[in-house]
DNA sequence: CTTGATTCCGAAAGCGCTTTCGGTTTTCAT
DNA sequence: ATGAAAACCGAAAGCGCTTTCGGAATCAAG
């Protein structure tokens, strides 16, 4: 250790650089002084050897297929690092790789105590990687929830109630065939929203019509496929809820290619707030997520479970608006037209 | 180390799962099982400590401003992370905090030595950070080039080509007044897609109109304003060259506002290639970057320089292809319509 | 059976920090 | 002054691994 120059032991330095309370204000200073000078900073990987925290947490990366469009990832990402670097941790980025299971990455993960916690995204409705992290005792948050969500902390956004309340608008409009173009129901997100579509329906005694509901990928090639299987239908829906705003731009397409306008003849709503959706043909209207930076919120928690929280004090709902673009219209009496 | 278990000594199971040319064969089965039985997972904390390797790199993240709509961030990072676990390393995120500059973030992270080499974004024509690197003989790989880029490696596409190519189809398409919509010039990507224009229109013998350009943030709505004073011109541009898809989308805006179609009236070029173009109102002409997941390069380059490769040799320079949609249309004989 | 290679492994010294423990000084009532 | 408490610091033991060094065992050749 180069602080040796100011004439105190190793220990001592160290003492005084982490302001023990057995230094004297004096010495902290000259110490800290000096290691200001000597462009002194302590090597992490020592640091957290002897101390036996790892000071990193990790995020990792949903499943390559669900990641497409992911725009918000980006944002998320700088607030998780934000949250962290607060504490001077560091953020690792992991995925799964080719050659082993999602299970097996979090179990590497637990015993090489190469984190201190981790951040899970888009879990699946029974995610295997949630009870191994339970079992494990392992600090961790998932952005998202799975079915069994009382016992671990999550951050979410209310997507059932998001699509019971577009559902209700379409049925407000006067849409009495909906149909809902969605996504693999292993993920609790996609199943959420079909609830959420078909309690709306339900609730206004619509009865729910098993052929109303397509489900494909989350690309826009696949929305507009499943999309234009609902449309070609002999008596096809007047209005499709979408999974997601990618699949919603399918949609569009889907409608367009058949000579019709989305918003009037059929029409559309979306899930996600995608920025792009002020400038599609039509503008898409949508369910916009709050803005507050989940990454910060997602951080912060998980550094308060660290540090002893009870994960289950640390679980947040919340909700999405609508924004009401140029998709959503009242129903045309088909006759007339 | 709990592999005492096969009665040899702690540094002789580390050799032997280190496969040392010192161990028999025979001695690194009988570890290896055994390991593999009590599930042991070496500490990475304590081998970095011991090699004197950080096992991780970084890749920093472009200011906020400038990330904005990086949708492709995402995908670089997977394969950035893709590449590094191949040699078992860690992958770090770190973007500058509110109260350090990026320089001395640089400093910390190579006298900290807590990763082995960075990898950076969006670098300024004139880059502090490059410098410093270089000094200190950090190992680094950047995603786009600074204006002196001779001695280090970097991956990047041509942008000044790709928009000398758009320039000039629309001059092919019969536009005469071509504007510009670019953004701050301290970016390099900027000023090249600028020189790019530039140098199209003096080879073409269309003299470079000052007015014609528009300097502007990266968001659509900023790409809109400075569309908007375009067009608002006594004698207006008939085609606008974005620096952005992202700005193009607010120039498309802008166009249509002032009741004019994109395409028709006002011809209007992007940058990026991003997917939803598609389903802009109307689609969107663009260039493509290539599809190769720069990430897996940049890693793979980082990961050869900090095994002693000399940085020059790691230098490559992609095509972008122009992607032609909807919105690059002939001029039209205004007096006639 | 000895010698010199070879092969194989144990012991021990680090890597750069933290932290406990105990000893030395100082301070402050008494 | 004087003894006890408080303040301050040095020494040394680790954290869990890697790596050097040299000794023991094995083997082939002399």
């Amino acid at each position: 250790m180069v602080a040796q120059h100011v004439g105190l032991a190793e220990g001592t330095v160290s003492r005084a650089l982490n302001n023990y309370s057995d230094i004297s204000q004096k010495t902290k200073d000259r110490v800290r002084l000096a290691a200001g000078e000597l462009g002194y900073r302590p090597n992490p990987t020592a640091r957290r050897l002897a101390k036996g925290v790892a000071e990193a947490v990790a995020y990792i990366y949903p499943s390559k297929d669900i990641s497409i469009s992911q725009s918000f990832i980006s944002q998320l990402l700088q607030g998780l690092s934000d949250s962290l670097s607060q504490r001077g941790w560091d953020l690792l980025l992991v995925q799964p790789s080719p050659t082993e299971s999602a299970e097996e990455m979090i179990e590497k993960l637990i015993t090489s105590s190469s984190v201190s916690g981790v951040v899970l995204s888009r879990p699946l409705k029974a995610d295997p990687r949630i009870p191994i992290l339970q079992k494990a005792k392992f600090p961790f948050v998932v952005h998202g929830r799975s079915e069994e969500c009382e016992n671990y902390a999550w951050y979410d956004v209310d997507s059932e109630a998001a699509f019971v309340e577009i559902t209700e608008r379409l049925i407000a409009l006067g849409h009495g065939k909906i149909g809902f173009v969605g996504a693999q129901l292993c993920y609790t997100f996609a199943q959420m929203r079909l609830d959420g579509y078909k309690r709306a329906l339900k609730k206004n005694n619509i009865l729910f019509n098993e052929e109303f509901v397509q489900i494909a990928g989350l690309s826009d090639e696949e929305g507009e496929e499943a999309a234009g299987v609902l449309l070609d239908m002999k008596n096809p829906p007047t209005a499709l809820v979408c999974v997601t705003d990618m699949v919603a731009l399918g949609a569009l397409s889907a409608i367009r290619k058949r000579g019709m306008i989305p918003g009037k003849e059929v029409s559309v709503i979306g899930y996600d707030g995608l920025p792009i959706g002020k400038h599609t043909n039509p503008p898409l209207s949508t369910m916009i997520q709050p803005k507050t930076s989940s990454g910060h919120q997602l951080g912060d928690m998980l550094l308060a479970i660290i540090d002893g929280g009870n994960p289950k004090d640390f679980q947040e709902l919340h909700k999405a608006e609508f924004l009401s673009r140029e998709t959503d219209g009242p129903i045309m009496v088909e006759e007339k037209n």
